[in-house]
DNA sequence: AACTCCATCAACCGCGGAAAG
DNA sequence: ACTTTCCGCGGTTGATGGAGT
């Protein structure tokens, strides 16, 4: 695990790239392509170590960079998402096209969350700082003790309908954004009412698909219980714009395999945000 | 004009996971 | 199975510039 930096080698610069070193970059992995940090360097007559190279390309160079400012939708989404996510920079980053995590991650710090502060939000948890997140395990959201790839593959379903909507999310959401640090802070607007991304996790009693093979990935993952009875985790989307607020119900009555299906052609109708 | 404070952002550091040997 | 190597990530730092005094 781990292993000594890799820059520690004699001469190799660092600090702030010349417009010299760029342009070697560039030309390189436009002729070679990316890849290989560790040897591009020497072969691209670059006296920087392989992270650098590829952090200034990642970061700076690459020609799909958006650069300027953040719209108030792309902070809406980088809101949702860090709800989702937590500090998972490159997840977040992979759903923003044109922006990195360094760019997010220093956004986030220097913006977002004073804004998420003056709106009287925690901008850890999310939550209302004046209610404390004192209260039991149940109280937790169940996507912050989610394996980052279970969320990103939650937010893969989901992020399509966030897409689809944050148009008309932002606009409406702009008109509050603005000098944030003046807004009080308590009573705040209930935000993207029509879209609700969190999830919630809830033991259900295990059904088997009713006759239907496995060819669609169910928002259903099921799991063993230690005494190795299989238990089904629900991971549904709560209230995705026709059930506001209505939790989740998979485990008492309704089909869930009907609801699963409804929430899947949902979101394979969104046109991807990425375009 | 000089100084301090603060915000911003590019770049670095070190760790963990995965792949390769 | 174990070790080594590489890549990618998140946290942190330092340089810079603008605002305020």
């Amino acid at each position: 695990m781990g292993r000594s930096p890799c820059c520690e080698q004699a001469h190799t610069n660092k600090g702030a790239w010349t417009k010299e070193e760029d342009q070697r970059l560039i030309a390189y992995i436009k002729a070679r392509g990316e890849g290989c940090w560790r040897s591009l360097p020497k072969a691209a007559g670059l006296l920087r170590c392989g992270k650098s190279c590829r952090l200034r390309w990642i970061n700076y160079l690459r020609p799909d960079l958006k650069r300027g400012n953040f719209s108030e939708e792309e902070d809406e989404l980088i809101i949702k998402f860090h709800e989702l996510f937590g500090n998972k920079w490159s997840l977040i980053a992979g759903r923003l096209p044109g922006r990195t995590d360094n760019e997010i991650k220093n956004y986030w710090n220097t913006h977002i969350k004073r804004k998420l502060l003056a709106r009287g939000m925690d901008p850890q948890t999310h939550r209302p700082l004046a209610a404390a997140p004192a209260g039991g395990p149940q109280q937790q959201h169940c996507h912050y003790q989610m394996e980052p790839q279970k969320r990103a593959a939650a937010a893969d379903h989901s992020e399509a309908a966030v897409a689809t909507n944050s148009p008309e999310a932002s606009s409406r959401s702009s008109d509050d954004d603005e000098a944030p640090a003046l807004a009080p802070p308590p009573r705040r607007r209930q935000r993207h009412l029509d879209i609700d991304l969190n999830l919630s996790i809830s033991l259900a009693a295990y059904q088997p698909p009713e006759g239907t093979g496995s060819a669609i990935e169910p928002l259903t993952a099921t799991t063993k219980r230690e005494e190795g009875t299989a238990a089904a985790v629900c991971l549904c989307l709560n209230s995705l714009g026709y059930r506001a607020g209505v939790e989740c119900a998979c485990g008492s009555g309704g089909s869930p395999s009907s609801r699963s299906q409804w929430a899947r052609d949902f979101l394979q109708a969104a046109p991807c945000y990425r375009g």
